[in-house]
RNA sequence: GGCCCGUUGGUCAAGUGGUUAAGACACGGCCCUUUCACGGCUGUAACAUGGGUUCGAGUCCCGUACGGGUCACCA
């Protein structure tokens, strides 16, 4: 067995040094989990915060569950979120490639180097049987845990399959987490983990050592699902002699107290979210704060946009338990975004969600949009809101009804009655001559405003509830619909 | 079951031995008002539990309960 020295100088020699290394190094599912989405910002935020090096990095070593199209989906989110990443295998880099089914090579080279070091060993048994539910786990030594050097030559001269196994040592291991501080675990609750597989790809831990290290990563963020498998890694990384590296554990996103989102659940994902009517920047917003809160004087800030967030981020504002996903709270985040959008760009988004019930092209579009941007969480809110304009809903007569606009179907059918003429005799059709003439006309019927304007909103709209007063919508009905509609509803009345 | 981790209002959370225990969302009330919103004001509501340590504990230590994670040739 001759190990190619040379291969690993120059692997070495290829490693970035001195800056902040961060990577997001999702299996491609073809989905984008909250969870995911809150992990990949972290990450890049911990690189941006310290202008260092973000990586993206695709581990597929999972034949069985590869998915097609699913490396897009990362790709098209991380771009739509802002999360640019400096080297990835779209974009090349120093220590590419940045795919692991590409770096098979490596992690047998490295795995032999392991053995070489005794701190991995040739395995030819069966597959272990999973344990099931025995309730009792006990580990058997492994027999070729011992096997001489001899008869492992001698089988793989056979062509025996093997996997390799690390070599777990005696004693206990302590190792830092960011956030949780030091955990120390005692070696005999580890086991002999599979490193390289029987079909030659490394597993998920071992790759993600070797790429981490030839990578030059400085912090590792990842799942509170690892914690527990973390101890395994300080004793591969100290088998190798390699500095290890920064260990940021994050609990996870919970759909209750119970269970973590998942797809299962039917859960969202970013991209149900977005089309769910939730805007890229108030999902980010929520996420970032669900784990992790500001310090200091932005200890109360709760609008974040992606650079502030690189400002204010810090490790040590990551929480150690995990949080319940509220869609109360990001129905919140995502009416302040459309709330402090400047009018025109707000009317560009809500546009086609207007138009999916609004068909009728003589309604403007920007008009009901300036109406309801105060007045929608989401922008699927939309549809329902003005599905009034193109047709004029049945309703009930009591609607005219109003205690405290002092209306009643009598004195509602006076009003319209008042109302229909004032408005018909008007020039100009615009907001401030239709509120003009209405506002003119209560004053001089001697009512309080809300006696005729209630009335004449209910009989234009056919709601209780609208976006906008009476004003707006007759506005943007146009004088002649107003005028049939406020005409059908004095009809009403008297019938 | 072993090992590891966590636990401040319904939710997100601040808090690092001495506070009237912040703030936000949600919820209730009031004001504003042309409905609903927006905005403003205001209210209800929390340190899982039992022992220590200390002059003093949400903050430190131990136990208990509850919850989660992990124990794959998956990631």
């Amino acid at each position: 067995m001759s190990l190619d020295r040379q291969y690993f100088e120059e692997m070495e020699a290829k490693i970035p040094h001195g800056k902040v290394r961060t990577r997001f190094a999702p299996s491609p599912t073809g989905y984008m989990h909250v969870g995911n989405l809150r992990t990949a910002l972290y990450t890049w935020l911990i690189a941006r915060s310290h202008g260092g090096t973000f990586i993206l990095r695709i581990e597929d070593t999972d034949q069985g569950r590869l998915v097609e199209g699913a490396t897009d989906v990362i790709y098209r989110t991380m771009a739509e979120c802002g999360l640019n990443h400096d080297e990835g295998p779209d974009v090349g880099g120093p220590v590419a490639p940045y795919i692991q089914s590409q770096r098979r090579d490596t992690y047998g080279k490295y795995a032999k180097l392991l053995v070489e070091l005794g701190h991995a060993y040739y395995c030819f048994c069966e597959k272990t049987e999973s344990e099931e539910d025995s309730g009792v786990f006990e580990r058997a030594a492994d027999p070729c845990r011992d096997l001489s050097r001899e008869e492992v030559e001698q089988k793989l001269a056979q062509g025996l399959p093997y996997v390799i196994r690390q070599r777990i040592p005696e004693g206990t291991t302590t190792f830092n987490d960011a956030i949780f501080g030091d955990i120390t675990v005692d070696n005999s609750t580890l086991d002999d983990q599979v490193l390289l597989k029987r079909d030659g790809l490394p597993t998920y831990n071992f790759a993600n050592v070797i790429d981490d290290h030839l990578m030059g990563i400085t912090h590792v963020v990842r799942g509170s699902e690892y914690l527990a498998s973390a101890p395994k890694y300080n004793l591969l990384y100290e088998a190798f002699g390699w500095e290890i590296p920064t260990y940021v554990h994050c609990s996870p996103v919970m759909r209750d107290a119970q269970n973590k989102m998942s797809k299962r659940h039917g859960d969202p994902s970013y991209e149900d979210l977005k089309a769910e009517g939730y805007l890229t920047e108030a999902v980010l917003n929520y996420v970032a704060l669900l784990g992790w809160s500001p310090k200091g004087e932005l200890a109360e800030q709760e609008i974040f946009d992606l650079e502030g967030l690189v400002k204010a981020f810090d490790i040590t504002g990551i929480s150690k338990s995990p949080a319940i996903f509220d869609r109360a709270k990001l129905d919140h985040f995502n009416a302040v975004y459309l709330r402090s959008m400047a009018a025109e760009d707000f009317a560009k988004v809500a546009e086609p969600y207007i138009r999916q019930s609004v068909k009728d092209t003589r309604y403007d579009a920007a008009a009901i949009a300036s109406v309801l941007q105060a007045r929608c969480e989401k922008l699927s809110d939309i549809p329902e809101k003005v599905d009034f304009f193109d047709q004029l809903p049945e309703y009930s007569v009591e609607f005219f009804t109003n205690k405290k606009s002092k209306t009643n179907p009598e004195v509602s059918l006076a009003m319209l009655e008042a109302a229909v003429p004032a408005l018909e005799a008007l020039e100009q059709w615009t907001v401030e001559s239709v509120h003009d003439a209405l506002i003119g006309l209560a004053e001089k019927l001697e009512v309080k405003n809300a006696t005729l304007m209630w009335p004449v909103r209910i009989a234009a709209a056919g709601k209780l509830v609208t976006p906008g007063g009476a004003v707006e919508i007759c506005y943007i009905l146009g004088k002649e619909e107003t005028v049939r509609r406020l005409r059908a509803g004095m009809e009403m009345l008297k019938g």
